[in-house]
DNA sequence: ATACAGTCTACAGTCACTATAGAGGCAAGC
DNA sequence: GCTTGCCTCTATAGTGACTGTAGACTGTAT
C-alpha cells in the first residue's frame, strides 16, 4: 500500500507523467497528497481512475465526456441511461466520421487509378484536386483532423 | 477584370474572410496587391489557387502538403510521380483511420448493446469502459481527434 | 561522494483555424 | 454633404488535448 510517485503512476497506468500533470491542472483527476519534499504521491484509487480515463481517451471520448462519466460514477445508484447516452452519442459521433472518411477514401482512390503517370500537367490526380465540379456527387463536409 | 476585395474572393472560393489572412500568414497564399487605402486586391489566379486549397483541405491533405504540391505545380513538365505519392500517402492515412475508427465503432456497439439498463454500478457500459481486459482484443493505437 | 534518473514549476508550441476588439474605408440612399 | 451599414484593416487571444523545454531540486544506487 505504499504510494506511488507520479513516474510510477505513468507506468501504471501507461499515461505519460505530463499528461497526468495535465489532467490535474484541469481538473480531470483531483489534487493528490504531496511528500515532504513535494512529489505527489498516488493510491490504486488514482490508477484506476487513470486507466478508466485513459480507455476512454482511446474510444474517442471528449474530456468532457470523460468529465461527466466520472461524476456518474460517483453516483452509482443512479439509472444508468445517462451513461449510455454519452456512450451512444459517441458512437453516432464515430460513424459520422466513418462516412466522411469512407468518402474521401473513394476520391482519393478514383484520383490515383485516373492518373497515368507522365508530366505534372497532365497529372490527374492534380486534375482531380483542381476540379471539384468532377466530384461534386460527394459534396466534402468541415474536416476535422484526420 | 476587376481585381476582387478578400470577401468577394471569400465568396467566390468559398473560404472564410479570415482564414484567407491566415493562409497568408502561413505563407500558403503570396502577398496581394493592395489599394491606395491598403485593401487587398486579388485576380482569378487566386480564385483558382484558394480553390485548390479549399477542396486538397477536404480531402485532408495537411497545409505542408498542400504546400508541396502547389510547388509542383509551378513546374509543370516534372513528372508527376512526386504528386501521385503524396496523394497516394495521403490515401494511406486515410485507411488507417478508417481502421482505428472501425475499431472503436465495433467496440462502442458491443458496450451498448450488452447493457440492459438498471442502476450504473451495473451499468455494462461503464463497466466495458473501466475493463480494459475486455477487449484487449483490440488494441488501441492513438486516437487523433474525432 | 558522485552519478543519474526522477520530479518540480512555469511557460511556449502544436494544428488549422476562429473569435474578438477597435479603428478606418466604401457605396447607396436621402 | 451626410448618414447608415456593411467591409476591411491589424493585432491578439482562444480552441482541444496535449507535448516540449528550461532550470532547479530530490531520491537512489553504487
Ligand atoms: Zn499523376
Ligand atoms: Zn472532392
Ligand atoms: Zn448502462
Ligand atoms: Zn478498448
Amino acid at each position: 500500500m505504499k504510494p506511488l510517485t507520479i513516474g510510477r503512476l505513468s507506468r501504471a497506468a501507461n499515461v505519460k507523467v505530463t499528461t497526468i500533470r495535465y489532467y490535474e491542472t484541469i481538473g480531470l483527476m483531483g489534487t493528490p497528497d504531496r511528500s515532504a519534499s513535494g512529489q505527489r504521491l498516488y493510491g490504486m484509487v488514482d490508477v484506476e481512475r487513470l486507466s478508466f480515463i485513459r480507455h476512454a481517451r482511446e474510444l474517442g471520448f471528449s474530456i468532457d465526456a470523460i468529465k461527466d462519466l466520472i461524476r456518474l460514477q460517483t453516483a452509482p445508484d443512479q439509472d444508468c441511461s445517462a451513461v449510455d447516452s454519452i456512450a451512444q452519442q459517441q458512437l453516432v459521433e464515430v460513424q459520422k466520421r466513418l462516412a466522411q472518411l469512407e468518402a474521401l477514401e473513394r476520391e482519393l482512390k478514383r484520383m490515383i487509378e485516373n492518373c497515368r503517370g507522365g508530366e505534372i500537367d497532365g497529372c490527374q490526380v492534380m486534375a482531380a484536386i483542381n476540379n471539384h465540379a468532377e466530384c461534386e456527387s460527394e459534396k466534402h463536409e468541415r474536416l476535422k483532423p484526420l
